[in-house]
DNA sequence: GCAATAGTTGACTAAATTACTCGGATTTAG
DNA sequence: CTAAATCCGAGTAATTTAGTCAACTATTGC
């Protein structure tokens, strides 16, 4: 389990297809355009979480992705594994067995701790973010005209961490 | 909050100095050597854990890294922060204001999963994970001969995420 | 004082990853 | 046919990771 940018591409792409896929498929380009993601880097994103079985993909004009189970049934872990490849098996992983006893001990923890993230995102669904996210009006505007923009918004939360 | 390997080798190589700050101050040569990472490296994250205050420095033979607080008040989310700066500010952070509706909103999002996240691994300290490392003596002995070595440990866990 | 030990700092570098571009191929609605 | 869209692979600039190197300062033991 890793969090990089990569992965929060992916959450934010799904999510935005997730709240207007009701309406057909939805394009790259469009989610490119709302989102401010590249179209090539989404279809990099798109073409792993296709071969992950969670977008089904249209193709020709009018195509695009859709999601290929329901919102419920798709995890923020999900999303995440499916594009950011487990580059792990850092340190004592992999074929060199634990010959020191402290390399042994930091595997162990770090495979705990991923265990214990992965189970809590595991448990975040995109339909839990969808509801949450269409709870907010204030910022909030769906399926109006297209490409409509209103500026009104919300204080962005602030504390990065 | 960004989970990358450079977390992972500051957790690990804090979790070796918590293990055997007793005998007093722990040399970076030493846990260069236990753990398997390169002592310039080192010297790096421990440059920024002591700027962070999570650690105190002594100079001179004999001299070494010490914890500048107990294991109980040093958690995995104050390590992890100390030497992976905060690089996020994505998308519509700073100071470029929301002026797309979703722009916003999945600024809003990792903002809130951020804080989930960093809030759990807050509430994992150092001695936590000394006290499950302690437990476990399959596979640690620790503090006998110096770079003493037995080969005995147990299977590493499978599954990596 | 002197030498050895050990931290401190900064500049630099190779390798990997990230985020993207480009060019084309394929599919399909109209 | 043609335009809209996904697919696919190669390539690439910027950034990060992980590490090297060299000079330096502080402390201790003798």
């Amino acid at each position: 389990m890793r969090l990089t940018t990569k992965g929060r591409f992916a959450v934010t792409a799904m999510l935005d297809l997730a709240l207007r896929e009701a309406n057909g498929p939805v394009t790259l380009a469009g989610i490119s355009e709302r989102q401010g993601i590249s179209l090539s880097y989404l279809e990099q994103l798109f073409g792993k979480l296709r071969r992950s079985q969670l977008v089904d993909s249209v193709r020709g004009p009018g195509g695009g992705y859709t999601l290929a189970r329901t919102v419920q049934e798709i995890s923020v872990a999900d999303i995440i594994v499916a594009v950011d490849e487990s580059v792990d098996a850092t340190q004592c992983g992999g074929r060199e067995n634990c010959h020191d006893n402290h390399r042994c001990m930091t595997h162990d923890l770090w495979t705990n701790l991923n265990l214990t993230i992965f189970d809590y995102l595991s448990k975040v669904s995109l339909a839990s973010l969808v509801d949450a996210q269409r709870a907010k009006e204030t910022c909030v505007v769906i399926d109006q005209r297209p490409q409509r923009r209103n500026g009104t918004c919300s204080e962005p939360l602030a504390g990065t961490i």
